[in-house]
DNA sequence: TGTACATCAGTGAACGCGCGTTCACTGATGTAC
DNA sequence: TGTACATCAGTGAACGCGCGTTCACTGATGTAC
């Protein structure tokens, strides 16, 4: 039932992510602290323990927080897009970038260097961290069932033990993707996230490429090919 | 001239620069810390500040440190190696992974979510920060020169923004590789370190694969077909 | 509808801890004559 | 070789700041009879 105080409490709920989302983009995951929250929030810092246990469980609201709306930011633009496969992995890894962009220090906080002491509890996290890669898995699915992507002439072998676990991956996602092409998958996946730390966390130099839109755009070339997509590649 | 006092000096400046070490192993980039430094020293805080101007200063000097062991590490293990250009690509990947995993903070340091309130100095870790590129790109030069990559069918675009910047840093190296072929290096460097933040990061689940080692072959199997090796890839 | 009690948001003080950096100082080491 | 002076490593106290978390409390809101 909805009450005065549960509303209150629900909008002040919302308040500390909104705050707490802030502080990480200007101060870092590691510098966090629950009594700046309090400061901005208006409130001693003792008051905010009535919402929040710790600092930890704040950090796993955040993750929760960026995990989703990362995932709803992937699968708006995917909504909207065509139903052509490369068209759609490309929509994908745009809207992963345009995101990370914006929002550096949420990117940070679930793909960068993971913050000392803390350890995100797998049961909360797991469901909103794999909604980008099952969408990801999904584009590969619908181009294996249309016979867009070529098997590699020598197999490319997947060994034994990573067999059964993309068997497990593959039963637990329920998805038909032969193992090829969720190794392929695999490289894209990290590839993609590999491109766009190097730019969010600014590891080229700084002066080295003067479009890094262009250069994002080469990587998904070169990952599409990866893919075996039997047409090239749009632009 | 090296006196007693000055032999001492260069004694404690190493000290100073294990100990930071250690730290950013334990606690991370963003709790390092003077005094902590200080205190393992077993001298009083204040004391650090005839060695080191700041706390950013010794942030700089673990920059510096890191990246030059990492390439030192690359360069040992490139040293050994065979002249078979894939097999020098997959050591040099492997010397990568392998330090890294060793060292999973100072990488997080060099390649990570950047320390908040910290820049480092481009003039003093440009240099050692791209001795390991360097290393891939002579790498990818003997095997253009030999002939052992085959140039994609259309050609692969390199957009005109970006063919100067390459045109740029071809002439820095003083390189010979055509373009297709430098546009493919770039993925082939981000997919590398994509794939080796995800596995030192922990970005897999935890227990989603059962051997990360095979996983991180299949990632270089992939590496190595986008860069259009005419053979197959060894494994 | 009115009253007694329970629930809960927020207060303010406290505990014990950490940090970077400055400054005037002592005492040992190095150097020039 | 001996002495006077300069250099430098390290001390200890201080400044002003931050943090997470606990605890007894006040006063407002909600609920059961």
């Amino acid at each position: 039932m909805s009450t005065p105080r549960s509303r209150a409490r629900a909008r002040t709920m919302e308040e500390i992510v909104r705050i707490g989302r802030d502080h990480l983009a200007v101060h870092g995951a590691a510098a966090l602290s629950l009594r700046a929250v309090a400061r901005d929030l208006g409130v001693v810092s003792s008051a905010v323990y009535r919402y929040v246990r710790s600092r930890d469980e704040l950090l796993t609201m955040l993750v929760v927080d960026g995990y989703t709306e990362l995932a709803d930011t992937v699968d708006a633009a995917l909504a909207g897009a065509s139903t052509d496969n490369i068209t759609r992995l490309r929509v994908l890894a745009h809207a992963v970038r345009d995101w990370a962009l914006a929002e550096p220090a949420r990117y940070g906080l679930l793909f960068g260097t993971p913050v000392p002491g803390y350890d995100a509890p797998a049961q909360e996290t797991t469901v909103p961290g794999t909604r980008v890669i099952l969408a990801l898995l999904q584009i590969i699915e619908t181009a294996c069932r249309d016979g867009e992507l070529t098997e590699p002439a020598g197999g490319a072998g997947v060994p034994p033990d990573l067999g059964a676990d993309i068997a497990r991956i593959r039963q637990e996602f329920g998805l038909q993707i032969p193992d090829w092409a969720m190794a392929r998958t695999l490289t894209v996946w990290t590839g993609l996230f590999g491109a766009v730390s190097f730019d969010v966390f600014d590891m080229y130099g700084a002066r080295t490429f003067s479009d890094r839109a262009q250069v994002f755009d080469v990587h998904l070339d070169n990952l599409v090919t990866i893919l075996g997509f039997r047409a090239a590649p749009a632009q």
